[in-house]
DNA sequence: ATTTAATCGAGACGGTACGTCATGTCTTCGG
DNA sequence: CCGAAGACATGACGTACCGTCTCGATTAAAT
């Protein structure tokens, strides 16, 4: 624990950025090991071989050092696909978004994350903007599917955004039920409002008007 | 601020139920006045003229205080209905959750009794049960439906239940889209499959982001 | 170092006296040890096993708490003898003086204290309040000298007082002349205005005109 | 405060003279204006416009550079008399010294050097220097009177300048009672061994008291 | 009628984390 | 190549809450 500190040289007048990456690589390191205990940052600066100070003069916050942490490492998890079908593009986003939240150390970091959210005003304003990105990636991928005539014209895109994000949220924090494959499939056909998944082997899948 | 305090009389031995009550109204009045700061418990049992121990004989966290308060005034806004039609029943249900938010006091004191709960398991736990009990009074109303024909017999109702508790908690925590009339409208549509209010003048709820 | 705590018993919502021993207990002990090093309340509250609110519970300052524990250790050092002759009690008093300032632990204490006050203007005032006692003690002492006729009346015992414990601390704190007896005779010679010690006969002292 | 930094042109590679100023001044300025709270190396960099490199590069202590600011403005100020009268010497010597504590800037600058010193070993031993100067002075004085047969041959003249400079410092720092023409009075006689100054008016320096 | 026992307001206690401040060292970069 | 600028590691500061504890009073129930 708290390794021993690879000797950074100084920079002078200038920002560390060895420094730099090793509170966030220590943030993270603590998040994910974390427990559910808060992660302080006496802990961070510690562990990162910082004194307390260099962590507050980059960031206003112990969320906003949270967070960049994960964005910094985890940023590139969820891409948007666009192979021309919508179905298979909405298919493959909500997948991977649910896949991410299983992994390490995604998963528990997310989740320590916001919990120190909900006590920290400038980490929820980071998290607002944080997942109003996330949110517009999929509404740019809808919007794709609407122009390419698989969505009709006044479809609400943003309901249908708020309706995937909302599903994972809401199974992600309170973990009632799970984030699965099948359950990625029924939520594609919900949005796209039909059943295609809904008895299996389904051939003449049952669209009708759309 | 945290009025003189109504000189409650001793009960002796037994447990005083203006103390009790004293404890839950204070803890709603600062729920519901509290700026994002957290709640405190000293801030609670001195609103409340009581000692500290009292809050701790009869509830074990700071959290089940809260949540409380929170049932013991906004418990039961939002019952099931059962026309006999599916359709009404989830609107007027949605309808009535989506509205109950935007009440006070509830709405602010909903949003911390979430921040806490972040941090304290206890009340995690018991948001659990709380959420619970509610998905569970949905369920039943779409079973009801199922039963009746309206919704076809493989249904994931927990997915449908999920997917209008995920966007209510998702746009009210995060606040970048509204809980009208009309997203409640459109999520009824959407969830039950068609479009019947599709064609109508769509809000230009364009952004809003808090 | 930082010895186990002897488990000290709560005492409810009444002051505890063993906690408030423990902590003066300490921070003597800190004192005397110090190697010219600050003391901190951290350090103290650590050795006392007690949380530094109840440090800051009860004192003003860190240097508050210094001076109570060094005047509750060596508070009674110095008393004023009253054996009918001025000269002998004034000669007693100083050698006693100086002598105190000669013994473990109050030597080191003593500086150190002086240290704090010069950083705390809490405790530079209590290191007023402090003196100003030791002062009337000695005041009281060549008061009464003057009222049994050894000291002319118009004497300015205020000035003399000054002399002795000037000298006392000029040299206690600079440390470049001794404070052993043979300078205790001296002074004492020279504050009642005669020579008697001198070690020469010195029958015609150079008074007269000048 | 703070002066705007009079745009001193660099002077290449050769020490800065001006910047030496600077700091020097500063150091003064801000230990005159000091309310008691420490002067920092930071705050006289800040107020000199200059690196704090710079001030450690000629200066090995804080402590240092005060002291030295101080002798830099008020090091001339107590020159020691011969007129040939050991009473008129002495009483000049005392009254000067005296006066020189009552006098802005030096008296609240000394008090706060003196604040420093406690804490700064380095300054400490320079205090012990500049002392010694001063009372090395005073006893070469007193040894003229002295060798002029003015004081008794046997005189412990060490004994007399502690008893000078006990008194100043003591009344100076405690600032229980005057340092007024009265007080350098009444203590030249008294070192002096006579009561020539003592069927004057008692001035009634009751306290004072800072 | 007298004990016994539980509740109440109060607040001290041992802790942990907070965010700020000053120190003295170190490096960059403009003049 | 000096000097300003300022980042850095360190560590004390004083405050805020936490959850536990003990008091002394008050009053109901048990004796």
């Amino acid at each position: 624990m708290t390794q021993p500190r690879a000797e950074r040289p100084h920079t002078g007048r200038r920002r560390n950025e060895a420094a730099h990456r090793a509170i966030l690589d220590a943030a993270l390191r603590l998040l994910t090991e974390s427990d559910g205990t808060p992660v302080t940052i006496d802990a961070i600066a510690r562990a990162a071989g910082v004194g307390k100070q260099t962590v507050y003069r980059w960031w206003p916050s112990k969320g906003a050092v949270l967070l960049d942490a994960l964005i910094d490492r985890a940023g590139q998890d969820v891409p948007a696909p666009d192979t021309g079908s919508l179905r298979d593009d909405l298919h493959a986003f909500i997948t991977a978004t649910f896949d991410s939240a299983q992994r390490t150390p995604s998963a528990p970091a997310l989740r320590t994350l916001v919990r120190e959210a909900a006590r920290d005003v400038h980490l929820a304003e980071l998290m607002r903007t944080f997942t109003a990105t996330r949110r517009a990636t999929l509404r740019d991928l809808l919007a794709r599917g609407r122009d390419g005539g698989e969505l009709p014209d006044d479809a609400d895109l943003d309901l249908m955004v708020d309706q995937i994000y909302g599903v994972f949220w809401y199974r992600f924090l309170l973990g009632h039920a799970p984030l699965d494959h099948a359950a990625a499939d029924r939520l594609t056909d919900s949005v796209l409002g039909d059943r295609r998944h809904a008895d299996m082997p389904q051939p003449s899948h049952a669209r009708g008007d759309e």
